[in-house]
DNA sequence: CTCCTGGCGGTAATCGTTTACCAAATCCAA
DNA sequence: TTGGATTTGGTAAACGATTACCGCCAGGAG
């Protein structure tokens, strides 16, 4: 039940620790018997590193933390997903934690995972100002990859999408679809994302109708927003379509557009942001502005670790473009049947 | 830059590290002037300890490790939620793993966990036979915790819910309701959960009904073979309801019925199991039963936990009791408007 | 004044690796 | 045969905390 050290390979091969050492971590040349001795006593034992041990003596624990406002959001999870697919990839760990959508918890998780001597950190900061403090902190500390939010004054790299891009696009699918009178549901721009897509939506639909400037409402980033508003809208006087931030706040929107009686995107279109697996799941499908997510999280861990072996350039800011993703809820797609998911398994 | 030691603390203060670390830890009594001291000299150096040092003397890291098939899952989503909150209270971090639905990747990731140190695992388990080596194995290291899905022949213990008490009152739910003919669509019970949810439909619908034997489909999961089912049970004689083993699968069979321009419940009735967010976000709601996930997480740690400061006992076997939540997809409600969803935040 | 006891700070061993440095062995050319 | 270069294994010092043990000092009893 006793761990099994080195020194009990070593012992049992019949050469010193450093040779063990040596032959698992390939640092030096060994005589391939030796080699084979040591392997074979390893083998016997069944002796594994002790990652711990090897890691404060290497002052590198092959270990990166993670913090992201919510992991229930499902953006976020998939965002999870990808990074830790890419991370065990290159032979890291995964430390994540849940900023439980407050920023002294975040900042919390960020000192324990500091404290943890994680070699870098992921983190999508909560919010633009209040994280501010907490993610310059812990950029002296370790190299800090921001993602998919970004706070500034930080010396970090950062990756995201194209968010002005993308709203921009959105915006020229519905004048394309022949929506003219837009409404806007979004979240106050306590984030850059928040902030991103609402000027961008300003910026554009604005600049076709100077009414639309009137139909902006801010919450946040949550379904319960979105049914909120959906049923103010739903009160006054109706738009040809609705632009969300996100599409949870779509997906609460929709439920009460249909709540109404309404039909969309007969009566009204509707239009997201983020393309969560749900959003081809539910009818109408919801149109969207996917997020590489994937790509994210392998450019986030990619950036991360190439700061970790050479620590030298500025900060550099990634922006990745994002690709509307046309359906039935702004009238793109008629055909009933909707595309594959392939997410799997059950609890 | 230099990380700060305990040894510059030492220093600052005037003492020798012992000292400092008994302050720290608290693990004996110190004068209330050097405590101060030693307090204010931390102060100003902003020192941390450092948590891999400290675990390699203490033998314990303060971190446990989880595994799940898949993240992605928002059922495993809610549990690795749960799980991570409940742990950060009592001090511990998370490492978390996705085993991709791969009982090698699985495998290999509980390996990892194990060289990292853990003190602990969670873990549930892919496959109820090719999984059960490693968790064994696991099991004779460190304190494991089988959470939702269990694999016979470890010794550790295990948390989930009671699948054959959520799966009969759903039976009887429709019963009431009124739905005679029923259909099941279910996962290959290569895992515990689908067993019992599968055996316990088994011996409740068919002690009712002799023919609802043979309106069985198994598959996996996940909603791609929701989707298939939904149109096998469409293009065949219709059963008046159809239990479906998880929510996902009970989502693509929607999406298949609706493509097919049936009306759920009027037409045809539509039952899920898990109770993830989305089943009130969809029209119609979905009836499910609910898994207390957060209880769930917080008893598995419990468990988890206790085990650490007394590794003595018998391994337990604790089930939770779900709750059915009848929603409009089996005609409870008539109420057009869905309950509230708290998923907030957003990318 | 001596001796014992309890409180408390310091010294150094320890956790399990990695690696700088040393030394023995081997090899090759002259 | 010799002397330098090259392998390659061993010794021991880190990494940064915790803690067993020692010893000093103060105070109380005799």
């Amino acid at each position: 039940m006793a761990r099994v050290t080195m020194q009990d390979v070593a012992r049992e091969a019949g050469f010193s620790v450093a040779t063990v050492s040596r032959v698992l971590t390939g640092s030096r040349r060994v005589r391939p018997d030796v080699v084979r001795a040591v392997r074979a006593a390893q083998e016997r034992l069944g002796y594994r590193t002790n990652q711990l041990a090897s890691a404060l003596r290497r002052q590198a624990t092959g270990t990166v933390g993670m913090v992201v406002p919510q992991i229930s959001n499902p953006f976020f999870t998939a965002l999870v997903q990808a990074v830790e697919r890419s991370l065990h990839r290159s032979g890291h760990g995964l430390l994540l934690c849940d900023g439980e959508e407050s920023p002294d918890v975040e900042a919390e998780r960020v000192r324990t995972l500091l404290a943890r001597q994680v070699d870098g950190l992921l983190i999508v900061p909560y919010d633009a100002e209040q994280s501010a403090a907490c993610v310059r902190e812990a950029a002296n500390e370790v190299p800090v990859v921001q993602l998919d939010r970004v706070v500034s004054g930080a010396k970090s790299d950062s990756v995201a999408v194209d968010n002005e891009l993308g709203m921009a696009e959105m915006v020229r699918h519905l004048a394309i679809q022949g929506y003219q009178q837009l409404a806007f549901v979004g979240s106050q721009p306590t984030n850059s994302t928040a902030a991103e897509r609402l000027r961008a939506y300003l910026a554009h639909a604005g600049a076709r109708d100077e009414n639309n400037r009137h139909r902006v409402l801010l919450g946040d980033f949550s379904t319960a927003w979105g049914q909120k508003a959906g049923g103010d809208i739903v009160a006054g006087e109706m738009p040809a379509a609705i632009v969300c931030a996100n599409d949870l706040i779509a997906l609460g929107v929709l439920d009460a557009l249909l709540g109404h009686g309404l039909h969309v995107p007969d009566d009204i279109a509707l239009a997201g942001f983020d393309d969560i697996a749900f959003a081809t799941l539910i009818r109408p499908t919801l149109t969207s502005v996917r997020q590489p997510v994937d790509e994210l999280g392998a450019e986030a861990v990619r950036t991360l670790l190439s700061r970790l072996s050479r620590k030298d350039g500025m900060p550099r800011k990634i922006r990745i473009q994002p690709e509307i993703v046309p359906r039935q809820s702004t009238g793109a797609t008629t055909s009933a049947s909707a595309e594959g998911c392939s997410g799997t398994s059950g609890g």
